[in-house]
DNA sequence: GATCTCATATTGTGATCATAAATGAGTTTC
DNA sequence: GAAACTCATTTATGATCACAATATGAGATC
């Protein structure tokens, strides 16, 4: 897809199927966000500035404000040259990450229990239904999406307009290699931590749900570190799916 | 100052004094960055893309691309028509903010008292002397900057590249409001905690050093709270004073 | 005297341009 | 045959422009 100069040029003329009235970094940013998160793109991949502008039809500008913010959230990394890259994470680094995450994801979930409502446990259980369909199906992409949604949706609980953007600063970090490790064979696929949360809701018990959380962290890490261990993840393709998913 | 047109549009012919050659924004971040650290800029404060851009020399371009980054560690707010602003923190985001810190900077703590070495500490010890200086002299600049390198220093000790970004993150929020309140005079100003990491330190005590770290954050926050609640802190100034310190 | 209205100035946003650095392919050389 | 060099392409970067939305301030009205 290419950008045609006559019709940016004179976006003023026609084109009624313009609704972007200066919000377009909104919409490349919420994208690449998602994106990150469920596989879009891979570790490793250098991220063209008008490749990914003439993607998403726009002219470069919105795409650097977007791919400036994410290198600032450390989800990106610059290369030596000004490009900016998916980073690749070492083993260090990932437990690094996942160390980091048991302790802000634990304290979120911690608050979030003691402010837990009914109407909130059963959109729990409802997601945590669709995610095992997911697994089931063995559907990356609706399984990366509704394990997000599961974890953010009891961190949102926790009302903290402080803890919120970092770990979505961490998940965005770690989302690319999470994908890549979920298409490795032997790596596991469960979300059995996620009925402990949930039981531990109900009852009210904070400390059980960060231990469930926690938990969950864990065995997400040891996963990761053992198929990252004994292969170097390096696969075929050079960029992701399509994102397409229903969530 | 005013940017000229002849000469920046030229700046192909001669002009040897720009040593800027396509990072002109690193030196707009970090300047910034210290600059909310330190008080050179208060809360409320709108930033003008162009006002800001005339007093660096330069066009909106690089500052722009700063700002954003700032947004996106949450160091700034957006504001409904665009512009972007110093955020006034709350009791409750303040608290919510320090506890983060505790849990952030205490992990930080722990894992650098493991690390420790005899360079660091001695290190440690020139810095919080001169901090002590700064604090006789009531040098609001000084005292900001010698207080955040002596943090900084530990929490750079601890080596992870993960962590850092968070706790930087975290003092681009408060910095502002920190400085705010040390213009209050019932505001106490000490470093006493210092003197009992740096001994904790020295015997590879973690657990101790970690409990320093958390105390002193946990005053600081009681500091700032009392004084936000008992004056609403609105200071006379529209910005902050010239951004020299010898640090 | 306070409020509303409207003209003006200022703002951010996206597009475009010029330039220099970096990348990569192609060729040459040892 | 492999290493090194050259050149063309592609890259990000900063500056500038056009436009729309917002904020500002003066003037008129109640």
């Amino acid at each position: 897809m290419r950008i045609d100069k006559a019709e940016t040029a004179k976006n003023g003329s026609a084109d009624a199927a313009k609704p972007a009235r200066g919000h377009v970094h909104e919409h490349v940013l919420s994208y690449m966000r998602r994106g990150l998160m469920v596989g879009a793109f891979l570790p490793g991949q250098v991220m063209s500035l008008r490749k990914l502008a003439a993607g998403f039809g726009t002219s470069p500008m919105p795409v650097r404000e977007v791919l400036s913010r994410l290198v600032a959230a450390n989800a990106l990394e610059e290369t030596k040259g000004g490009s900016v890259r998916v980073p690749r994470l070492g083993p260090e680094k990932l437990s690094d990450l996942f160390a980091v995450r048991e302790m802000l994801e634990g304290m979120a979930t911690e608050l979030a229990a003691k402010k837990a409502t009914p109407a909130l446990i059963s959109q729990l259980t409802a997601i945590n239904k669709q995610l095992l369909v997911a697994i089931d199906k063995r559907d990356i992409l609706n399984c990366l999406s509704y394990n997000q949604k599961f974890h953010f949706t009891v961190y949102e609980a926790a009302d903290s307009e402080v803890l919120m953007p970092l770990i979505e600063s961490l998940w965005l970090q770690f989302g690319p290699t999470m994908y890549m490790s979920l298409l490795i064979p032997s790596m596991p696929w469960n979300a059995s931590d996620h009925e402990d949360i949930l039981a531990a809701l109900k009852d009210g018990n904070a400390a059980a749900a960060k231990k469930g959380i926690v938990h969950d962290i864990r065995t997400t890490c040891k996963a990761l570190l053992s198929v990252a261990g004994s292969q170097g993840i390096e696969l075929p393709f050079a960029q992701g799916p399509e994102l397409q998913f229903d969530y």
